[in-house]
DNA sequence: CGCGAACTTGACTGTAGTCAACCTGCGTGG
DNA sequence: CCACGCAGGTTGACTACAGTCAAGTTCGCG
């Protein structure tokens, strides 16, 4: 069913393109990486914590959940990677310490060598600093993410995730209504620090506004489920749209 | 009192030695980084939330804490920054975003333009490289905070906080058994999502492991603070000590 | 058809929040 | 030099949101 997929990072390019400029070269350089294409299996954890990892993990498809742990086992995802993320391209400068990752679904993942990506951003300026810039909005969503976990009650906590991922799954980072959020409740649990119980007993709280069946959310009200989480999308969107880095230095 | 210190980033360049290799002509253009210098009273927000902010702000005394908040004010601190951090550095290639900044006590700054560093990181992809490094640490703290938040008690979540405070207080890392955090009870809730009432007892609680008073703390047993608050120092230093990442390109 | 994973529901518990009163120490001004 | 005011810290009584435990139910898959 996934072999209808290009297995290559043009999807990746895309969302860079979001926010950073980039000439045909520098798109073609970043296509050129050498890429190792790996499935995996529902609930598999394929980066371990505290592992020291060679390649970055670029998403293909499926959904991906990055964790930490306390040393009494509880999970904690830190962030979810859809389609068109790598998911720890910040593991190329600093390759320990910002968790684990584990497959939320069967997922295709595409391995791209770090020492191939450093060497690319050393040679064109423009690509380093469109890779510094995803991850730094990669942690615009964790510290929202604390703020979800620390300072709101469990519906607005889902409220907020779902929310989130309404913008960041559709294609242009515009707000889709429905979308695959192939997660347990579980596994949301360990996203927003509540248990399945309770997860699922403030879901059905919020079934007048949103439903999520079977890895599929309907939103049936944005606005007011937008009120709930307290969501303001600026942190994910504040810096897209026409041209607003300028380029420092030539295209090369 | 203050006058003493030498208002430039020499700090910062020591810092960024730990985890990087910077030639001595990329240290100098680093410390020839234009500079402001200001001074900011306790409890001042200096950079607020969803402001774009034209250049980013070293630590040269004093307490900063990042920190989002929700729609009804409630705040939520996500990093604390001591003398030696940029604690905006993110900003340079992403402006908004990732919350505002507050003087926790009274504090002193430098601000230094976005333009200068990112023209900097753009003739030096060393350079680059170390400023995307140091924000990956930056996240590889967050995500522990957002772990605290989610998955620790209240009495485990200050004995996390006040050992990270123990190592990136010291000089060089190492831990310090002693050192000044001047934060109210109330800020450390802020921090750790308890209500300060909460705070108090807790910190009750750990008084034969550790006391925090008028802004000082004192460790008297490591190993057991350490185990209260699950604390592991390898997000911190897992990739500080000799020529771990090795040059890409010749110094310039 | 049968098994297991995921979901659902109820009853009870516990950690942390709320509210309110009071204490303490420090800086300011009379 | 003392008195006042106030920010910050301390304590107690009560509350509530979410956790725990346990017993079902539903659904998808082999």
């Amino acid at each position: 069913m996934r072999h209808a997929l290009k297995a290559n990072l043009e999807l990746f390019v895309k969302r860079l393109l979001v926010r950073s400029i980039l000439s045909d070269e520098e798109q073609q350089a970043i296509l050129a990486l050498p890429v190792h294409i790996v499935e995996l299996r529902k609930k598999q954890d394929f980066v371990h914590i505290d592992e020291e990892s060679t390649y970055a993990c670029f998403v293909l498809a499926g959904l991906v959940g990055r964790f930490g742990q306390t040393s009494n086992g509880l999970r904690q995802f830190t962030r979810f990677h859809v389609p068109g993320d790598v998911a720890d391209l910040h593991s190329t400068v600093r390759p320990i310490g910002i968790g684990g990752l584990n497959a939320i679904c069967d997922t295709t993942i595409l391995r791209v060598p770090h020492f191939a990506i450093r060497t690319l951003a050393a040679r064109y300026p423009a690509i380093a600093e469109a890779f510094w810039r995803d991850c730094m909005l990669d942690t615009a969503v964790l510290m929202q993410w604390l703020i979800n976990v620390g300072r709101r009650d469990a519906r607005a906590r889902l409220a907020h995730i779902l929310c989130e991922m309404a913008v960041r799954s559709g294609q242009d980072q515009q707000i889709v209504l429905e979308y695959a959020f192939p997660v347990t409740q579980e596994q949301l649990g360990d996203a927003t620090a509540l248990t399945s119980v309770h997860v699922n007993r403030s879901l059905k709280a919020l079934d007048s506004v949103t439903t999520l069946k079977s890895g599929h959310v309907q939103i049936h009200d944005w606005d007011k489920l937008a009120r709930i989480g307290e969501f303001n999308p600026a942190y994910l969107l504040g810096d897209t749209g026409a041209q607003r880095q300028r380029r420092l230095v030539e295209a090369s």
